[in-house]
DNA sequence: ATGTCGGCGCCCCGCCGACAA
DNA sequence: TTGTCGGCGGGGCGCCGACAT
């Protein structure tokens, strides 16, 4: 058997016509970003405003996102800006999608004007973007093992990946093998050959996959994700499991530069109505500061927060799926009293706790299952069980399988530290529950409210819930740049 | 003969002691950067304030600065800040160098505190630091060839270079090699084979050396500096030809948050005397923006600038060495008379011509040449008239050879535009330009001088000078992120 | 179903002098 | 003096199934 040579994988392609060159414009040879790729490498729980229509910006949590890249916290020597309000109502003019040539990280620049006020027409506006978020493009998602970056051999595909994406292999070939074409978020070219062999019979990818693994510098523990469009075509991007801090831009401004220039920038632009342009960071931003108008106005009317009430909470899996946690409000108050008074931004504190509907135990999922998919679902509950079981202890009794599907409550109403702890070794719990959406529930059973006399800081072992809360990895993990 | 297997260059050192963590500490785990390396990749015209004198910074420097990172002119949406001046006196409180861990571009981190006042010790303390530049230690600097970076083979050493740094060879061996051990700015270490054979016989750098390569991601046309200092230590930097912008840091911040940050920092700690931190990227930036005080009064006050007048600059050649040019100024404007009114930044318009003492037509240096040194010599004449008259034709007359090596003048004092090409092909020109320092010289003689009508569009054919002047070009380079 | 490893073929990395600029 | 290239030997890249989990 002939190895098929790698058809020059990853080569010079041309970049395509600059269109999106509006607004900023920082790098002059802009290329279009396909909108499902970035979504995909986004997340499932991203969901980025439409341009023209009306949203809410949040200062404090543009300044968490520096901070997070920056691995450094806001510290004392950024200036009041007294006229500058803890939420802006802004037109989004402009959205773009990037994605940093070096890491592949995705990140939207948007365009923003304040507006001193606005119609009911561009409250409903806004209220119908949410809703119109067409399903997305079948893809699957695995994170790379030793082998899967290691020299010595390729690229194992997971089996249902590889029948629900990639084209049929012709089966009268012995053994079966085609050459698989992707593009990546820079309309690179990757060349694969996908062969279905070995003893037990798997799918693997050979030719071509060191090249890509070296080309994007993958590690192990790193994620690939190959999507098939409509048309068709394989898409594929990466996700970074080590989130270095682009301490990069460290040689460029300080840190407390960067945060004076994010409010500041803010407050210039509120002062005259005049547009001002900020990133959006996704992966790296603990939670979303720009949301549509409709969301804000949902949460904060329709809905009478209190302690003890209880919402959906949705967290990203390590396959890039979402999973129901349900959170209770234990506490409202300012996150920064002095500098940010009255400010709607992670004013809540929550304790998490996992969601089940009715979870028959040991119950094995023998439907199939769809890896790649937001499936919303209880495939693989067993592992799901191990998990939970680890850190909540055995006597936990689930009373509230009546949920009501209830209004959607906006991502940054979050908890502050105040949750019990998943997985420590799970580095993306944080930055899940920090992008999760919340759906609020039936509030009658108030039975497991915490009640914290101090709520910054959870007491431990007052209650069954908090039984091994861990403060300390807690912080720790809250420090970690997700 | 059997090759001697590379001893694991590169392999994983220990960070050295955490000490320099003053100020802004982004980085934590911070090294303690040689001065001596940093000096040498930063260049010959590279010259630090001293920590604990009195400084002058200008904004406007330091924006331009952000402006070459990123590729992109300051433009409209950044407000006014009428209550910062166009320099600030600032008691320099810190200095740390810095490498960028992944490219290896040098820049250092200086906290600055806006003073309202200074006494005449201060002024002289800022003087004598001016002249307690020791020497730099031997070092050599070579642009990498294409057979220098291809995996086809090694390093070939220019020979004067070997013999100059590295440690004697063994001549009795057959033929003549040893191991090299140099470390890097993050301390890292590399070892390479030195042998010397071939025919005809010459220095190259074989096992060890293609790690290197890939490990710095070395290309041709970048350069890479061997130093020994006075402890017979080896140490490498390395210099990238193809400065990329930093845009990634465009994935945290907005160019125009950027330097709104710096403005408002400025303006903020003018307003309360607060420290600031500020970083200098001397390879990125156009021109220091931070000099000493001692160096600012010396320019303003012990001297009349006015058209016509001339002086000595320094460029940097490829070779990391100096080499003097002739500067006449040929107006005095301001640069943004709307944001910066009265500002020193870039108020000289200037043309600028290779300075000669006493020229023998062809001449060739016989005397051993010290490639690496800043020689500030006339080494390598013939190339230089080469250059010189491709582009100045060839009636130029130069009357002005009697020098007075007068007082200096700043670097920041620099032409705007208004200057005669060199050669197009050599991208450092501009750079060099930049970051030239100036001596003033006998402004008797003012047969050049241009009384331009409109300064800052050159008229061209208006005088022998800048007869073959490409005001185009001149754009186009102004524009390059040197 | 899939992660890891021994086996091993062959590509290309990398050391050598020839040769020319 | 030094940049590039043909020659060529050997290390490691990369394809294979075995085997374990």
């Amino acid at each position: 058997m002939k190895a098929m040579k790698a058809p020059a994988a990853g080569a010079g392609s041309t970049s395509n016509a600059a269109a999106s060159n509006s607004g900023e414009g920082v790098l002059p040879e802009k290329k279009t970003i396909n909108p499902e790729l970035w979504q995909a490498c986004a997340g499932p729980l991203v969901n980025l405003p439409a341009a023209g229509t009306h949203v809410v910006y949040f200062p404090q949590g543009h300044s968490e996102q520096v901070a997070a890249s920056m691995r450094k916290d806001v510290d004392a020597q950024v200036p009041n800006y007294p006229n500058l309000p803890s939420k802006l109502f802004c037109l989004l003019h402009n959205v773009t999608l990037h994605a940093d040539p070096e890491t592949d990280e995705v990140y939207a620049q948007m365009t923003l004007q304040p507006v001193s006020s606005f119609d009911k027409e561009e409250l409903l506006r806004s209220d119908l973007s949410l809703k119109s978020n067409k399903p997305l493009p079948e893809f699957f998602c695995k994170t790379l093992t030793a082998s899967d970056t290691s020299t010595h051999g390729g690229f194992s595909v997971p089996r249902r990946a590889a029948e629900k994406i990639f084209p049929p292999l012709d089966f009268s070939m012995q053994p079966p093998a085609q050459e698989l074409v992707a593009r990546d978020l820079h309309e690179n070219v990757w060349s694969f050959r996908h062969i279905y062999r070995g003893q037990p019979k798997r799918h693997l990818l050979t030719s071509g996959w060191s090249l890509f693994v070296s080309g994007k510098r993958l590690l192990a523990g790193d994620s690939v994700l190959f999507i098939r469009n409509e048309r068709q075509q394989l898409l594929l991007g990466t996700r970074r499991a080590n989130r270095q801090p682009t301490n990069i831009s460290s040689s460029v401004l300080s840190s407390d530069s960067m945060h004076i220039g994010i409010l500041a920038a803010a407050a210039h632009a509120a002062e005259n109505n005049s547009p001002f342009t900020v990133f959006y960071n996704p992966r790296a931003s603990p939670s979303e500061f720009v949301i549509p108008l409709a969301q804000y106005y949902k949460a904060v009317y329709n809905n009478q927060i209190s302690p003890g009430m209880r919402f959906r909470m949705m967290f990203e899996t390590e396959e890039s799926g979402t999973r129901r946690y349900m959170g209770t409000i234990t506490g409202i108050m300012d996150i920064d009293p002095v500098r940010w008074k009255s400010s709607q931004w992670r004013n809540l504190q929550v304790i998490i706790a996992p969601f089940f509907i009715c979870p028959p135990p040991f119950f094995r999922s023998k439907r199939p299952r769809q890896p790649g998919m937001p499936d919303d679902e209880y495939s693989d509950l067993d592992n799901m069980f191990k998990r939970t079981t680890a850190w909540l202890g055995n006597d936990i009794s689930m009373k509230d399988s009546h949920s009501v599907p209830g209004l959607s409550l906006i991502q940054w109403m979050n908890m502050q530290q105040n949750h019990v702890l998943s997985n420590p070794m799970q580095p993306n719990f944080m930055q899940s529950l920090a992008g999760s959406s919340m759906q609020n529930f039936d509030a009658a059973d108030h039975s497991h409210q915490m009640g914290l006399s101090t709520p910054q800081m959870p007491q431990p072992n007052n209650s069954q819930f908090n039984a091994h809360r861990l403060p300390q990895q807690v912080q720790q993990l809250d420090q970690l740049p997700k």
